[in-house]
DNA sequence: AACCATTCTAAAGAATTTCTAAAGATTTAG
DNA sequence: CTAAATCTTTAGAAATTCTTTAGAATGGTT
């Protein structure tokens, strides 16, 4: 999963990154308003979480544009205050939740974890496709009722590629995805590549299909 | 075992939490009907203990969500008054017992134990697997009538697993069930580590078999 | 206070995953 | 058809996670 904090204050963006990292999620940081407009203009969240006091603009803004451009993104709002108001305008506007600082960074994850299954799983605890189930809380799949040991990544990329499926994903996409932009992004696909195999001959093996079709030059189609 | 304890009156909950934190048990606090809200969304207990009347809310619409969200919880109520009609009530919204301030804490005790067996245990005093049997009162296990000496870290880390079985659980839940949140839960999973590694060969030394298997990156699974 | 068992910490070594690099196969463009 | 680009596969290096050990800290008991 990928997260995109929008936090004027290093210290506690740090924090935050620093928890989801461990907890295996893609973070990428803003620290002010121009900041985040370029990164949601350039890339897509699974989460943001964005802080509405930031210094050169109001996050109630970014709200509206995220919401306009990617209705998928999930919107966790940050509040110094604990202000009714600030928090029915932000819920009005789209936000999926509302959390008053100071926070537990446990409760964060918690709320975070909540949008995600509403957004990506509608609901459901796990992701199910002809013959195989994905939990994606303990990374763990099974196909008709017997575990296959995937790794994390090979899990992550499983869950991509079937919230996407029946659609071509480019490798870049992947990459952003699975790695964020601490990744050597320019042009090396090399890990995209082996981790592909490493899971499509295991998705083989158990299934005898193979699910995933090479776009050439392009990037991937996951199909069932 | 991990409790929540619902209660305004600051001094009866340290009171509370220190009598069951010396039984053993992993206690929470909340002193608000917000607090509790928030805490009951982001995890998962064995047993609420739950004050009816909260300052701004009450303990009633509490009983209810939990029994939405979270069937599995037991809840015991408190009550200062011995009002028939707020038992009913109690109990009709599923509450599992209802206790009138005052109270002696080896009552609570003892009702809440009965709680814990009933919903954890189904009912049973023991819980035995494959020639296993676990007492969870005394903390005491035996593999076909031999008793077999586990420690209490051992006992508990055992019973979360067989209540757990077939699922994969995480590092973090293991140490959020056994420590509760007062553990540093950063990145040291060392005595995890070591609790398991005990526990394993124990296991093993006894019936010649490994019943935990090692998630790489991800947790434990416990089958039988 | 001295003992014992339990729990935690720290560190070395093993196992597994992830990444890198390079050779071989396939596809596309000219 | 050939060259260039892209993709697959392999093997092994690097990084991470797990197991195990041993000893230190903790807590309870006599």
């Amino acid at each position: 999963m990928k997260i995109l904090l929008i936090e004027d204050e290093p210290v506690l963006l740090d924090e935050i990154e620093t928890y989801f990292t461990a907890l295996d999620f893609v973070c990428e940081q803003a620290t002010t308003f121009n900041d985040a407009e370029q990164k949601l203009r350039d890339y897509i969240y699974d989460v943001v979480v964005l802080d509405i006091m930031l210094p050169d603009g109001s996050g109630m803004d970014l709200v509206k544009k995220i919401k306009q451009k990617q209705i998928e993104t999930g919107i966790l709002i940050l509040s110094a205050k604990d202000s009714l108001q600030d928090k029915l305008c932000g819920l009005n506007l789209g936000a999926d939740d509302y959390l008053t600082k100071p926070f537990y960074l446990e409760e964060l994850n918690a709320r975070v974890n909540a949008i995600y299954r509403r957004k990506m799983l509608k609901g459901e605890e796990k992701i199910t496709f002809d013959g195989f189930m994905i939990e994606p809380i303990s990374k763990s799949v099974s196909f008709k009722n017997s575990e296959i040991s995937l790794t994390k990544k090979e899990c992550d990329m499983l869950i991509y590629f079937v919230i996407n499926k029946n659609r071509v994903v480019s490798k870049a996409s992947i990459i952003e995805h699975l790695w964020g932009d601490h990744f050597d992004q320019n042009d090396n696909f090399d890990t995209v590549y082996v981790h592909m195999k490493n899971l499509r001959k295991k998705l083989i093996n158990v299934s005898g299909k193979d699910y995933i079709k090479t776009i050439y030059g392009i990037g991937y189609k996951f199909t069932f």
